[in-house]
DNA sequence: ACTTGGCACTCGGGAGCGCTGAGTGCCAGG
DNA sequence: CCTGGCACTCAGCGCTCCCGAGTGCCAAGT
C-alpha cells in the first residue's frame, strides 16, 4: 500500500482527481476573482463526481496547504503553494497563435533605436498580459564596446560617449585637470578605439589599466581623467537600467491597500534589479509567486520573467508583475514570445 | 452705493472678509481633506465674528460658485473656481528656506549626465511635493548640435549619433543603399560636423537640404540616406521625451476610482506633452486647475509647472500633477526652486 | 446695514438587527 | 471510496434608527 506509506509525508499523495480539482480551483479563481466552492466546480468543469466528493478532496488540499478559505463558509482560494504546484505540474505555457506572433513581430519591428525597442517591448508586454511590464536594458556586462567618442565641450571638459554593440549609448562629462589641444584628443580617441573596440565590457577594466603607457607622458594627467570616468561608467549602479510600464493595470486587480507598496517598489530601480537578479538563468520562463519574492512590497505579487537575447548570449531580462491571482499560462506565453522577438530584433541591429 | 451697483454682475464684490473666508476654507480643506463648516472655521482661524456671519458669507461664496457642499448638511469645499481665485489672489508662492535650497542644490549637483539630471529632478520634485512629478527632457528644438558621429555597424549600416549642447544624445541606425568604405564615412562625418556643429536644430533642416552638393556624386546615395535619417530624427514624435515619477503618491490622495484614468493619462507621453504644451510660457510658475486641463483623465487634477533653463533660453518644462486639493503655495515653491536649479545645472554642463 | 443668537431642518454615516444563501463538515448508507 | 442528506456557519445585504455636524432663516441687537 504505497499510499498509506506516503501518508505521513503529507506530500505527493495527491491522486489525479485532487490535482484536477486544484487546477480547476486555480483556473476558476483566476477568471472570477471569487472563492470557488464545491458546487460551482462540479458543474463548470465536468468532473463526474458529486460535490461532496470534491469537498473531501478540498479538505485534503487545504490540510496540505494548497488552498485556504478566506472565512468559514466561503469557497477556497489557492495559496502560494497551490499556485506553485499549478505552475510546475498542472499547466503548460500557452503558445501564441501565429496571428498573435505576427502582430508582436510587426509591432516590434517598427522600432528604430534601442530606447524605442525597449519602450515598445514594455508597452507590448503590458498590453498583452494586462499586467505591469518590466524590461531591463541590455546589460552592460554582456555588451562589447563598438565605439568610443570624445567630444570637446569647453577648455577643460570633454564629453565621453561609449557606444555598445547592443545599442546602448552611455555619456559622461569628463573634467580634465588641464586644458588640452585638438591633437591630443584625436590621439587619445584613436588609442581608445584601437584598444577597446570590440572588447567585452568586463574585460575593459584590465585593458584600461594598461593604457596610460601608450599615451605620451605629458598627456597622462588628462588621459587618466578620461580613463577613470570610463571605469566609473562601467561599474556605476547606473549600470543597469530598467523601464516599467502599464502601471494602470494594477488598479484592475484590486490590491486594495497593498497598491501603494507595489507602486513604490516598482519605482525603485534597485528593488527591481534585485527582483530580476534572483531569477533562474537557465529556465525559459521563470515564475516567482507571492512570498517567494523576498522583496518588500511585492510579497503579494507574482513575477513572470525570462531572459532575452540570442540563445548563446543572454542580454538581460524582462517580465511582468501582477497579483498572484494571475493567468500564468498566458503570461508565460506572452513573456516567452516577447522575449524571443525582442532578442531577435536586437540581434539584428 | 458701489456694492449694489456691482451686485448684479455677481463677481468682484467679495469684501475682504469673504476672501479671508475662502482662503481659510481652501487651507483647511487642503490640510484635512474634509468639508469645512462655519463653526470649525471661526475657532481655527481667528476671525472674530460669529459662525452665523460666516454662514452668510459662505452662502454668498457658494452662490458665486467658489465653493459647494458635497451634500446638504455638510461643510463646504472649494470648486475649481475657488482654487483659481485662491491661487491668483489669496496666496503667494512659498519661498524655500536656504537650508532647503541647499539640499536641492547638492542633490542635483551629484548628477553626471543628462539622464541622471532628469531622473534626479523627477525624484526630487516628487519627494518635495509628495505628488507625481513630470519632467520633460530639454527640447530638441531649443538645442544646438554639438557633434555628429557615424559609427560603422555592418557593410551597409551606420549608427548615426547626434549630440546636442543640452546633453541629449540621439541615435539612429541608418540603412545604406550601398556599401561604403572608410574614407567616405570619414569624409561625410567631416562635412556633417563642419556644417552642423553649433547650429540650432530648427535651422538644421535647411542646411541639410543643401548638403548633397558638398558630397562627391558617387557617394550621394549613401549620404542621402544619412541626411534623411537626420531629418526624421529631428521631427520624430520621439522628439520630446518625458519622465514621470512618484506615481505612488497618487494613492495617498484618494482619487477612489479616477485613479485608473490618471495613471493611464500619465503613461501616455503624448497626453503629457499636450498638457505641458498648453502652459503659459511667460509666467514663472503656471497652475492649471481641474477642468482647466482639457485632457481626459486629468480633469480632476491640477498641474503646477514651470519652464526651466536659463532666462534667455527656456529648454523645456517640468511640474507636478496632483489632486485639485493640493497645497499650491508649497507646490509652486518647489516647482520654481527645482526648475531654477535644474536649469542652472544644465547651463553649466 | 451688518451682525448675532436661536431654532428647526437636513441628511450622511455608523451601529444594530435579521435574513439569506453559498458553502462547509460530518455521517450513515450504498 | 463515493454519495446524498443534514445541520451549521457566517459574509454580505438591506433595513431601520439615531446622532451630530452643519445648514438656512429669522427676529432682535448694535
Amino acid at each position: 500500500m504505497p499510499t498509506e506509506k506516503g501518508a505521513d509525508r503529507g506530500e505527493c499523495v495527491l491522486d489525479d482527481r485532487k490535482l484536477a480539482v486544484l487546477r480547476a480551483i486555480v483556473e476558476d479563481y483566476v477568471s472570477t476573482n471569487e472563492p470557488v466552492g464545491s458546487k460551482a466546480l462540479v458543474d463548470r468543469h465536468n468532473l463526474d463526481v458529486s460535490p461532496a466528493t470534491i469537498r473531501n478532496d478540498m479538505a485534503v488540499l487545504e490540510e496540505q496547504g494548497y488552498i485556504v478559505q478566506p472565512h468559514t463558509s466561503a469557497g477556497r482560494i489557492p495559496t502560494d503553494k497551490g499556485y506553485r504546484l499549478f505552475v510546475d505540474r498542472l499547466s503548460a505555457i500557452r503558445p501564441f497563435s501565429s496571428a498573435e506572433r505576427r502582430a508582436i513581430e510587426t509591432f516590434l519591428a517598427g522600432a528604430y533605436d534601442l530606447d524605442d525597442v525597449v519602450m515598445r517591448t514594455v508597452r507590448l508586454l503590458a498590453q498583452l498580459t494586462r499586467q505591469v511590464a518590466v524590461v531591463q536594458y541590455p546589460s552592460l556586462s554582456k555588451s562589447a564596446i563598438r565605439h568610443v567618442e570624445l567630444v570637446p565641450l569647453t577648455e577643460t571638459r570633454l564629453l565621453l560617449v561609449l557606444i555598445t554593440d547592443t545599442g546602448r549609448v552611455e555619456q559622461r562629462v569628463v573634467e580634465l585637470p588641464a586644458s588640452y589641444d585638438e591633437d591630443s584628443v584625436t590621439q587619445l580617441r584613436a588609442v581608445l578605439n584601437a584598444c577597446l573596440d570590440g572588447r567585452q565590457l568586463p574585460d575593459v577594466a584590465s585593458i584600461v589599466a594598461e593604457l596610460p603607457e601608450r599615451v605620451e607622458p605629458r598627456e597622462r594627467a588628462n588621459a587618466a581623467a578620461v580613463f577613470s570616468v570610463i571605469l566609473e561608467t562601467l561599474v556605476a549602479r547606473h549600470d543597469e537600467k530598467i523601464v516599467v510600464g502599464g502601471a494602470s493595470n494594477l488598479t484592475a486587480a484590486d490590491f486594495s491597500r497593498g497598491l501603494r507598496e507595489v507602486l513604490e517598489a516598482l519605482e525603485e530601480q534597485v528593488v527591481l534589479m534585485r527582483l530580476l537578479g534572483e531569477l533562474d538563468d537557465q529556465a525559459v520562463v521563470t515564475v516567482k509567486i507571492g512570498a517567494e519574492n523576498d522583496v518588500f512590497g511585492l510579497r503579494s505579487t507574482s513575477v513572470v520573467a525570462a531572459g532575452y537575447g540570442s540563445a548563446d548570449r543572454p542580454l538581460a531580462k524582462l517580465g511582468v508583475v501582477g497579483p498572484t491571482r494571475m493567468d500564468y499560462p498566458t503570461a508565460m506565453g506572452a513573456v516567452r514570445a516577447v522575449a524571443r522577438y525582442t532578442g531577435q530584433i536586437l540581434a539584428e541591429s
